[in-house]
DNA sequence: GGCGTGATTTCATTGAATGGAACGAAGGAG
DNA sequence: CTCCTTCGTTCCATTCAATGAAATCACGCC
C-alpha cells in the first residue's frame, strides 16, 4: 500500500551549531521556572521535534529534569557543575561566614556580586525580614550604573568599559531620574577615592545601599559587597565602617585562600 | 609541490552526540577547578582538536571562562542558569532564612540536601567555626547510607531504590564499620517512626548529625535538613526539637510558596 | 463524535562535526 | 646554540549525527 511515498524529511540541518541550540533551551528558563515542550520550542525558537530531542538529551544528562506533569525544569546537575565556578561558589565559600557576621551585626540585607561584562551577577544574598524588598535574586543580573555593588564594580572597571556604559542610557528606571555622564563620572571618582559607594533608589521601595570592593590580591577588585537597607532606617555613615571592614576581611581571606 | 596529497581528515564523526561530549568537558572539572586544554582533552577522553573546539564554544556561551594563563574554568553563566533549578536555589531561597535561625540558635553547621537518584546533593551549607570540619561542599554529592540527611532521604525513598542501596556495599568508609542490610533497614524504620535521623562518624573528625525531613506538601519529603556537630559538643537530644521544628517551618513555607 | 492542542514518532536529507596530520611557540636539557 | 618535548592551534576531506515537515498518537473539551 505504500503508493508513491513522499519523502518525509524535506529540510535537513539548518546550519546552526547544536550547542547554541541546547544553550538556548537552557536560557529559555526565566521567571517561569518550568516550561512545557511547546513553550520551550517557542522561547528557544526551535521546531518542536528539535526542541523535544534536545530537551530529552539534556534531561538524560541531568541538565534538565521533568516535573510530575511532564514540564521541564533546570536540573540539579547544573547546580553541581556551577558550584565549581571559581568566581561563583568559590568566592562565595570564602565570603559567606563574613557576610553572615555583617548580616547579624547590621540586621540588613547583605549582597555579594561580581562583574560579568557590562553587568553584575549576584553571587550571594542574605535577606533580612522587614528591611525592604530586594529586587534581585541570586544568579540574577544587576545593572552597573544604578546599584551599590554595580557602581563599585564599574568604578574599578577598565576605562573602555566605563566609556561604553557611560555612552548608554543612564536614566534610572523606573524613577526616570536622568543623570549626565559627567555626573556619573564624578560619582565614580568619588567611589574610588572613598572606597565606598552609596546608592539610593525610591522604587519599588526607598532603599539605600552601601557597597565596598573586595580584592583578591593587588589589582582591580574581584567582587563587591553591600548592605541594603530601607532608606532612613539606618544612617549610611553607620554602615560604612562595617561594610568596609568586612570587605577587607574577605579580601584578606581570599588572598590567603589563593596562596 | 603538492605531490600526492594525502587527504587530511581520515576519520570523520565518531558516532557520539555532541552534547554528551560537551557535558563530559563540563563534568571534567572537579577538585581542580581550572584545567588546561590538554588536561581537558585527557579527562574528557576527547581528541585535542575536538576538546579545543568544544571548549571554545562553551566559553563563547559563557559556560566556561578562560583564566589569565589560558586555562579553562567553569563560567558564571552556568551559575546564572543553575540558580533557576527549583530543587536547588528555588528550595534554597525559601529555606535559607530558617536555616540561619537554626545556625544562630545552635552555633553548629546546618546542611540542606535533596536526593538525586541514589545520592544526595548538598544544596546549602552554613558553616560554624570550631564545630568540626564538614566533608562536603555545596553542589557536592553525599552517600545516602552514611550521612544524616542521606539516611532521612533514603528512609522515605521508593522501596525499589532502598532495595538497590541495601544491596550495595554498606561498609562505612573509611572507618570500615560493616553494617548488615537488616541493621540498616531497622535504622530506616526508626527514622520514619521518629521523624529524625541521628548519624555519627569518627573520621576525619568525630561528628554527629541530627537530620529531619522537609516536605513540600503531602507525600514523600523533598529535602532533608541537618545540624552537624562535633561529637560530644552538644547532646543530640538537645538538637532534635530544634531541627524538627525548623524543618517543619520550612515545609510550611514551601507549601505556601507553591500555593 | 468531532475538534483542538500538545507530545511524540518517522525518515530521507545534508551540513555540522570530526580528528589525523602538520605547524608554531615556548620551555628545558645537554 | 641545537635538539627535543609539550602544548595550543590550524587545516580540511570525510561522513554520520542532527534535522524538521509530515504523520501519528494522546488527551481534554464542547
Amino acid at each position: 500500500m505504500d503508493a508513491a511515498g513522499q519523502p518525509r524529511g524535506r529540510r535537513p540541518a539548518h546550519g546552526e551549531p547544536v550547542l547554541d541550540r541546547a544553550f538556548r533551551i537552557l536560557t529559555a528558563f526565566g521567571p517561569d521556572r518550568s516550561l512545557s515542550l511547546s513553550a520551550l520550542s517557542v522561547r528557544a525558537a526551535l521546531p518542536k521535534p528539535t526542541a523535544l530531542r534536545l530537551a530529552r538529551k539534556l534531561a538524560e544528562l541531568g541538565a534538565l529534569e521533568r516535573t510530575r506533569g511532564g514540564d521541564y525544569v533546570i536540573g540539579l546537575r547544573l547546580l553541581e557543575i556551577a558550584s565549581l565556578a571559581p568566581r561563583g561558589h568559590g568566592l562565595r565559600a570564602t565570603a559567606l561566614p563574613y557576610m553572615e557576621d555583617l548580616h547579624l551585626a547590621t540586621g540588613q540585607h547583605v549582597l555579594l556580586a561580581v562583574r560579568d561584562g557590562g553587568e553584575a551577577i549576584l553571587v550571594e544574598r542574605l535577606s533580612a525580614r522587614g528591611a525592604g524588598r530586594v529586587m534581585y535574586r541570586v544568579g540574577g543580573r544587576l545593572p552597573l550604573h544604578s546599584t551599590g555593588v554595580g557602581l563599585v564594580l564599574l568604578a574599578h572597571a577598565p576605562a573602555a568599559l566605563q566609556d561604553e556604559i557611560l555612552g548608554q542610557d543612564l536614566t534610572l528606571r523606573p524613577e526616570n531620574i536622568v543623570r549626565t555622564p559627567r555626573e556619573l563620572r564624578a560619582q565614580l571618582a568619588g567611589i574610588r577615592r572613598d572606597g565606598v559607594a552609596v546608592a539610593a533608589r525610591t522604587w519599588p521601595e526607598p532603599v539605600t545601599s552601601v557597597a565596598a570592593p573586595i580584592r583578591g590580591g593587588p589589582g582591580s577588585p574581584v567582587a563587591a559587597l553591600s548592605v541594603v537597607t530601607r532608606t532612613g532606617q539606618v544612617e549610611p555613615a553607620v554602615l560604612r565602617p562595617a561594610v568596609v571592614a568586612v570587605a577587607r576581611a574577605i579580601s584578606r581571606a581570599l588572598a590567603d585562600a589563593t596562596r
